[in-house]
RNA sequence: GGGCGCAUAGCUCAGCUGGGAGAGCACUUGCCUUACAAGCAAGGGGUCAUAGGUUCAAGUCCUAUUGCGCCCACCA
């Protein structure tokens, strides 16, 4: 029994920091590979290295402490695996930043300085993410902290590269990628972002050789025109058959191209004739293709007009075509200008517009790997929850690309293709070979390009277990069980962990993908930098804990669904954090002045057998809605049981025990009472696990010297009790009724009355029993209980329940107008609720189709209703007179 | 062009497999009742976007429509 006692308010400030200490002194979070246990694995979403804790974050990780803490409660053996990201671009962005502030560029540096100069920031700033982790609770075993580019990472990254390579999934060819000007990389599709802009559509005539008619394109960017090899339009097209097979001359180059037919040609769209610059434009470079035309590169890596441009040359991109367009109408070229709204890719990571260009790239086939990444999901081997996430992961894996992986940076995984200076030959290997396999020459250069960043996320989900070793974690722990992520980074990163791990380790990486929303400001805005609407998960903790930020992110949280973040909601959480605080407050001060005994059989009140089945019913539910990812509803439950069942009913319920002479009883009261805190705060660890194990640590009577390693609450299915909860229930709706009445009628508490209560006879003894209820929770100054309305003065206010009429005798109160009106109201809410069922009951579709058990449920209301209005009808009639 | 989500109390949102509409905040009234005024008790407030349909029964399932938002896509 301890003898401190509790704040009278819960202040987080005094009890985090110290817990979690304790929690990583104690070695709870470390996971141990043990064959008498299941394992359940969740890796962390590695934050960037550059990052710093949003609000993304606070819900994506307190989601996963959630189902980590609550597995490992059920005696699996949990391991949650951090780690970070080197974040290749954002970080190298970063870093290039704050050279510039020195007045220097990457080159003047050089790659070997430049790398030093990132690893020290990644010593520097690489770890203050997963401290802020640690603020919010994450339960992450640090002893596995991985990183993206450490050694086992990067051994994981080559062998996948060497692997792929071999095997013909990794090729590398001049293709047309996109390519942004600013960051001087090339991107993946999935990195360039497509935002509508209004733009314009330039209508331009092209002569025809020989003749004396033009044809006309249209083309929202007339610079690249430039580097046009052809005229395209449709094969069926009768405006332009004659034409096809003719040259034009094309403007401002005085080159001759060719008009080609090919179906890719919308003859609705603009004139029916197309520019065709395959150097400049995906669609352009297909048709190239098809049709053998010569590309023409016009732009160069940094967004300027290059020497194939002719006077062009040297002009930004914008300025070149404004000089185009000038160009243009002063020969009297351009037909006509339309509006015309278009969409325009930009870079994920800076926001410049994206160029396509003609580049010598790296590049995954993908059709191989998607094919068994869409089975795995298609066959359940891999369930999104949301199940509707499934359907935007088929329609990106069906219609996927090959990937570009490389990028022209430096903080990276360089890539491991060698070069020979000789003859040219390309080898891919773990390390450098001695000599050119061709040729035998040794002068051999390794590709200056690094791979994507997510080139090495898609590998986490085993690298971080020890692969492409055999090691004992990654045989026990992959496939892990669930990854919860952001619907944001579906395709970046959650479809080529899929198609990786199952070309990997020939086993999907994860069985759930567990996908939440993001978290807005109180409008309903994007939280970002620019907009300065951010709210700093860091700031909340400070002011109100980190258990109401967790209570806050997972309270009315659907699956997948997007939230608003409200300060007054935090409160909310707050106040909800100090309600338990006070419960356990309340309870060890009576333990301080009684024990606690376990009751034996029979000693039960109806109160505690009630309590006890209701919390049994919770754990039940709560144990379900976890396992379907429900932590909303779970949590909400949790909320409404502490709240309203156990404080503001059971412990009221519990004081006259409490306070009266028979120590037997006081000390059952305190078994129950301590009993159904010490479970609910089991229930509510997961989501406030500082709180809750700070009131452990005071509570009595448990084994473990930890909340978080306890056992998760079982059912005991003996413990429920309908009989026991409609019994409550009647009590209950009884008190209702009384306090109603007295706020009706503006009686304060202090005033006490006195209570009449009618009841059939086989409820007499219930009633008998529970007067002291209410005294206590009615305000009631006597309970006489009784079968007859005999004696009854008129002068009383009554109230009608299922079970019971109501009378307090309040003399000087009583109003009987208002008595009179009130009962008449009654009367028509009854009779309302009786047409209402009778009108079920008499459809003889209802009786016949409905199951018997509904049925049922409408006879007893019918029968319920009927005996209100008998009553409410007699009290009517007697006030007449 | 295709797909998805949302539309429920003044505000923000829950509502799982169809069986008499919920929470938090806000509002009204009364209470400092020896755990908690960050609290207690009582209360007001909703033709669950619209129109059809399935069903004995629809906020819940189906179809269409409207509004808002998001994602994907090669009509220059």
């Amino acid at each position: 029994m301890s003898e401190r006692m509790l704040e009278k308010t819960y202040d987080p400030g005094q009890v985090e920091d110290r817990i979690y200490r304790m929690w990583m002194d104690k070695g709870y979070f470390r996971a141990e590979v043990d064959e008498n246990k299941e394992p359940f694995c969740i890796v962390i979403p590695p934050p960037n290295i550059t990052g710093e804790l949003h609000m993304g974050h606070a819900l994506d990780n307190t989601l996963q402490d959630i189902l980590i803490r609550w597995r490992r409660m059920q005696g699996y053996s949990a391991l949650w695996l951090p780690g970070t990201d080197h974040a290749s671009i954002a970080t190298e962005v970063k870093i290039v930043e704050k050279l510039e502030e020195e007045g220097l560029t990457k080159n003047d540096l050089g790659r070997d300085e430049f790398l030093k100069r990132a690893w020290q920031w990644k010593e520097q700033y690489g770890g203050r993410i997963t401290q802020q982790l640690k603020k919010l609770g994450s339960s992450l075993d640090w002893s596995r902290e991985r990183f993206t580019m450490d050694e086992g990472c990067s051994r994981a990254v080559i062998e996948v590269f060497v692997r792929l390579y071999r095997k013909g999934l990794i090729y590398r060819g001049d293709r047309l990628i996109n390519w942004c000007t600013d960051c001087m990389t090339a991107l993946s599709d999935a990195e360039v972002e497509h935002e509508e802009e209004q733009g314009n559509l330039w209508y331009i005539k092209y002569p025809i050789k020989d003749a004396d008619e033009v044809i006309m394109v249209a083309t929202t960017r007339p610079e690249t025109m430039l580097g046009d090899t052809a005229v395209a339009v449709h094969p069926d097209d009768e405006r332009f058959r004659h034409l096809i097979g003719k040259t034009v001359i094309l403007p401002l180059m005085n080159r001759e191209i060719p008009i080609i037919a090919d179906e890719y040609v919308q003859r609705e769209f603009g004139t029916g004739a197309v520019k065709i610059t395959p150097a400049h434009d995906p669609n352009d470079f297909e048709v190239a293709l098809r049709h053998d035309l010569p590309w023409i590169s016009v732009i160069d890596e940094s967004g300027a007009m290059n020497e194939n441009a002719g006077k062009y040359a040297g002009m930004d991109r914008y300025q070149a075509r404004r000089a185009v367009v000038e160009d243009l109408e002063r020969m009297g070229l351009i037909d006509r200008i339309e509006d015309l709204k278009h969409n325009v890719g930009h870079c994920y990571r800076c926001g410049t517009v994206v160029e396509p260009l003609i580049s010598k790239q790296w590049f995954v086939r993908m059709k191989p790997l998607a094919q068994p990444a869409i089975e795995a999901v298609r066959d359940g081997r891999i369930k999104f929850v949301p199940e509707r996430f499934e359907k935007i992961y088929f329609n990106w894996m069906e219609n996927i690309k090959d990937w570009c992986i490389s990028r022209q940076l430096w903080w990276g995984h360089r890539i491991p293709a060698y070069y020979c200076q000789d003859c040219g030959e390309t080898m891919v290997d773990y390390q450098m070979p001695e000599r050119c396999s061709a040729c035998g020459g040794t002068a051999l250069e390794q590709d200056e390009d690094v791979l994507d960043t997510w080139f090495s996320s898609a590998l986490w989900p085993f690298s971080t277990l020890g692969w492409p070793d055999k090691t004992r974690d990654l045989e026990y722990f992959y496939p892990t069980s669930v990854l919860v992520t952001g619907y944001d980074i579906i395709f970046f990163w959650v479809a080529r962990m899929i198609f990786s791990g199952l070309e990997h380790m020939r086993e999907v990486p994860f069985r759930h993908v567990f996908i939440h929303g993001i978290v807005r400001d109180s409008e309903g805005r994007k939280m970002s930098k620019s907009l300065g609407n951010g709210i700093d998960p860091l700031e909340v903790i400070k002011r109100y804990g980190a258990d109401a930020l967790r209570l806050t992110l997972v309270t009315g949280n659907s699956p997948g669904n997007d939230m608003r973040f409200y300060w007054e909601r935090v409160e909310a959480s707050r106040n909800f954090c100090n309600k338990i605080w006070n419960a356990a407050r309340f309870i060890l001060m009576n333990i301080q002045n009684a024990g606690i005994t376990e009751p034996r059989a029979g000693e039960l009140e109806l109160p505690d057998r009630w309590i006890l089945s209701r919390y049994n019913r919770l754990v039940e539910e709560v144990t379900e809605n976890l396992e379907k990812f429900e932590l909303g509803i779970a949590v909400q439950k949790l909320y409404d049981f502490i709240w309203d069942e156990f404080c503001d009913w059971y412990i009221e319920l519990a004081k006259p025990g409490l306070y009266g002479r028979d120590r037997r009883v006081q000390e059952t009261k305190l078994y129950v009472l301590n009993h159904v805190l010490l479970n609910t705060m089991k229930l509510l660890h997961p989501f406030m696990p500082f709180i809750t194990e700070e009131i452990w640590q005071y509570l009595p009577h448990h084994q473990e010297d930890s909340i978080m390693i306890s056992s998760w609450p079982k059912v005991d299915g003996r413990a429920i009790d309908p009989e026991a909860e409609n019994r409550m229930w009647a009590i209950m709706d009884a008190i209702r009724s009384i306090r109603n009445i007295r706020a009706e009628m503006e009686v304060p508490p202090s005033r006490k009355a006195k209570v009449v209560l009618v009841v059939d006879r086989q409820d007499r003894s219930l009633f008998e029993e529970s007067k002291i209820y209410f005294e206590r929770l009615a305000w009631a100054s006597a309970v006489q209980v009784r079968e007859d309305r005999e004696g009854i003065p008129s002068n009383a206010v009554s109230a009608v329940t299922g079970k019971v009429q109501i009378f307090m005798p309040l003399e000087d109160l009583v109003d009987i107008e208002k008595e009179m009106e009130r009962l008449l109201r009654e009367k028509k809410n009854l009779e309302n609720e009786l047409a209402r069922v009778e009108s079920k009951l008499s459809n003889d579709n209802f009786v016949r189709k409905a199951p018997p058990e509904v049925v049922e449920q409408e006879r007893e209301k019918r029968k319920k209703y009927q005996d209100m209005m008998d009553k409410v009808l007699k009290r009517i009639e007697s006030l007449k007179k």
